[in-house]
DNA sequence: ATGGTACATGCAATTAATTGCAACTACATT
DNA sequence: AATGTAGTTGCAATTAATTGCATGTACCAT
């Protein structure tokens, strides 16, 4: 059973439909690795079918995003990214604010976080996906440096 | 010695000006407690010098955050908030995608994640001002008994 | 297969935020 | 106090994202 077949389930199953527009945007985050962009993926789908909307493009993505399917971050350029969650399993990023180094961080600083706070209060938090800005080491060193 | 004055010096010995608009900014913020939105702060100075426009706003903003005396958040309500640091002190929110309902959560939490990234990756995180989203005690109990 | 309906789409209009640029000004230096 | 300049402002234009609405369609139930 194919994963776009899975995720066709998920979209009924929860009240939703798949559409032609949906299984190209399916496809388009299924491709593209990494981050993309409403606009990059939008492109994507452009090309199989011109008369797409970009309208459509970010209501899918908040559809996706409320089943958790795929990620929204914004990784400080501006442009808000959105990344299939099972490309690379459940991982986040540090962002240094001085040269702009994003590396990424293991889900199990977070995975404890979470269950601290669980523990605690009973509010289950969602941690997809953090982008977690800051400055990196060798940028650290240097402005002790100075 | 007054904040204002303490902020004023900040902004010098970092090799920003202190001007008129952005001594209002500040002041809006001082003024208006807790999460303050771009178009409110905008309005407050309004009414004293009809003339600043909303860019500056923005502008001061980006500064003071760099400055790391507001934070800047997305509190999943379409609109940035910005909140002066020194309100409250260092805390972050917890937020239910289900309710909407909104609470804080100690610093310590994150003190702690901070922490241990710092000491393992050498990437000294901001750990300003969090929104965490998620689902809450009382929706989810909700949600287990359908 | 057909029909009804809740959901989705495309389009246009709107809102939020950013950016380029010429004119202006705060303030360090003299 | 006068000067030079880096940094700031207002304005207009742009870009990113959202929303209202009439039309269209996926898909469940028959
Ligand atoms: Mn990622
Ligand atoms: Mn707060
Ligand atoms: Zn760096
Ligand atoms: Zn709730």
């Amino acid at each position: 059973m194919s994963c776009e077949t899975d995720t066709v389930k998920v979209l009924r199953t929860t009240g939703h439909k798949a559409t032609p527009q949906r299984l190209m945007i399916l496809a388009a985050l299924r491709h593209g690795s990494g981050h993309l962009t409403a606009t990059e993926i939008f492109g994507e789908v452009q090309v199989e079918y011109p008369y797409v909307d970009i309208s459509t493009v970010y209501r899918t993505l908040g559809v996706l995003k409320e089943l958790r399917l795929v990620s929204e971050t914004d990784m400080g350029t501006g442009d808000t990214t959105y990344e299939w969650v099972q490309h690379q399993g459940r991982h986040h990023h540090l962002i240094c604010r001085n040269c702009d180094e994003v590396t990424s961080l293991d889900h199990q600083y977070l995975e404890d976080l979470g269950a601290e706070i669980m523990a605690e209060s009973g509010f289950k938090p969602d941690l997809d996906h953090f982008a977690i800005f800051g400055v990196c080491a060798r940028c650290r060193l240097e402005a002790e440096r100075n």
